[in-house]
DNA sequence: TTGACGTTTCCATGATTATCGAAATGAGGA
DNA sequence: TCCTCATTTCGATAATCATGGAAACGTCAA
């Protein structure tokens, strides 16, 4: 039964302090809305108006917490979010943070993307 | 229909960072496993095994970040969880950071406790 | 009012993080 | 091979964060 691997809460730090910061959320964000075809490291630099030094130094956050993927295509260097750790990131939170027996927190009910999905609970 | 107000980035770096630390998300796991009725702030530090000034400074990041909830009894203060905010923390990141349009990652899916879905995609 | 308790503020110290320029590395193209 | 482009590494600097002791503050009981 695919429980969905739980993360460790020293993995949670890591990840956490990765998104902590305007220009790595924003990089993610970038790659989240890029999808698996991912951007090249100078792209996003351009795009976030970072010096390359910089974007090296933040992205390499990302990718030391796992969230982003790294792969070479020619003389670039593709950066793409890791979707399945986002999966384990927000797991975790839902299932530590969200008030196990305590009701008051809503978890699945804000998302529901856009596509009318017949989820009957 | 209330869509849970959807937080600002800035306000999400505040909060990440609130819990990108050892210390505080320990002290916020424990206020969320304590419930609404909350936890002093001596308390926390005992659990915690931080000194009372240390305490207070990492419990304030929380505070700032609007995390958590004060308020005074007797002598004593008592922190507690702000399932609301966690609430709109969980949201953003799953409608911004889990792949709009992308399927691959699937946030309900965790929690759910195990029932079988038969999503197909 | 006095005293004890719980908590916060203040202060100094050390550690970590963020930034950018310059140099080094790796991967094509001519 | 030589040159260029894309990215990373290195080094220095400034800023922010984390820690704990000591003092101050507010609250309650006697």
């Amino acid at each position: 039964m695919e429980t969905s691997n739980q993360p460790d809460p020293h993995w949670m730090v890591t990840a956490l302090a990765a998104l902590a910061h305007e220009h790595r959320l924003a990089a993610y964000r970038l790659l989240v809305e890029a999808g698996p075809p991912g951007v090249a490291a100078g792209e996003i630099a351009a795009r976030l108006g970072l010096v390359p030094s910089s974007l090296t130094f933040h992205i390499q956050a990302l990718l030391r917490a796992g969230l982003v993927t790294q792969r070479r295509a020619s003389r670039h260097v593709i950066y793409a979010a890791d979707f399945a750790a986002m999966n384990g990131f927000i797991g975790f939170l839902m299932q530590n943070c969200c008030g196990q027996g305590v009701v008051a927190c809503a978890p699945c009910a804000p998302v529901q993307t856009d596509f009318n999905q017949a989820q009957t609970a």
